[in-house]
DNA sequence: AGTACGCCCTGGCCGC
DNA sequence: TGCGGCCAGGGCGTAC
């Protein structure tokens, strides 16, 4: 489940690949994978014979900016991959590859998604933001802790702001269990009822999760591949996501897990008091 | 405004 | 061995 480190290990893999590259030519081989399009024809139309100039990043979205003033944008969703194929070493697509995109000296991108789940599509590059949608960088410089009170001042439940990628962009699930946890807040708090302290840690724990993650290349925990299809590392140093029943790695309490609202939610009942 | 839930989808896992 | 049923969940839509 590609979030913010994730896609960002790929997003840098993918500068050092396709910045510069032109595109021949887009193969759909699943039409649904791209949305938000009249067709998929549109988009082959608009991409064709583009050169990719730069490779951004916007939560959890990967956006490669064309020399055209279009942005191609992908969305992994659940089990989405961006996988390398080079000519010397050609990856065979599989069932799962629903895209692939050719360049010029027949390297090519495949767009892999076991659950469908994600989407590409292409957007003007002035139209970006609006169409997004998305909340504050939590690692760029402008998320200062005075950013993080203005979205806090709400009664939902922190766990479902740190996932509302409208107010912050690109925690997801395992994330936001591993950030309240390195903070000591319980997930289910009002965000709004967080003190002082409690902010200031928060703020902390989101930079200091998400840092420790991309320095791991993400999380594995089943699908995540980096652009090269290697594993992440992070699911190695989990602290509580998936270790329902295991003790605390602060104390001797056990892990518990809830659903909250159809998601798992893990914590620690005694490092993250109610 | 906040909350819950169903939907999309596949593979893995469990129980019989 | 095989098969039905359930689970995982990002984002969106809908209902309360």
């Amino acid at each position: 489940m590609p979030e913010l480190p994730e896609v960002e290990t790929i997003r840098r893999s993918l500068v050092s690949v396709v910045t510069g590259k032109c595109i021949t030519h887009v193969t759909v081989l699943l039409p649904k994978m791209v949305r938000r399009q009249g067709s998929q024809h549109e988009l082959m139309a608009r991409v064709r014979g583009r050169t990719v100039t730069r490779v951004r990043r916007r939560g959890k979205s990967l956006l490669w900016i064309l020399d055209s003033s279009d942005v191609l944008i992908f969305r992994l969703g659940m089990t989405g991959q961006l996988l390398w194929s080079d000519p010397d070493c050609l990856l065979d697509e599989d069932k799962h590859t629903h895209v692939i995109i050719h360049f010029d000296g027949g390297e090519r991108i495949l767009f892999r998604d076991i659950r469908q789940f994600g989407e590409m599509y292409l957007v003007e590059e002035g139209l970006l933001e609006k169409t997004l949608q998305m909340g504050a960088e939590p690692l760029r410089k402008s998320f200062t802790l005075e950013a993080l009170e203005k979205i806090s001042a709400s009664s939902v439940k922190i766990k479902h702001l740190l996932m509302d990628q409208r107010k912050i962009a690109g925690i997801g699930n395992i994330y936001s269990d591993e950030i309240l946890f390195e903070a000591g807040i319980h997930p289910f708090k009002p965000a709004s009822s967080l003190n002082g302290g409690e902010l200031q840690r928060l703020h902390q724990a989101i930079g200091a999760i998400l840092r420790e993650a991309i320095a791991c290349k993400g999380d594995t925990l089943s699908d995540y591949r980096t652009l090269f299809g290697e594993k992440g590392a992070y699911q190695h140093f989990h602290r509580v996501y998936q270790r329902g029943g295991e003790t605390c790695r602060k104390c001797p309490a056990p892990i518990v897990r809830v659903k909250l609202s159809g998601r798992s939610c893990h914590f620690c009942p005694s490092c993250q008091k109610e």
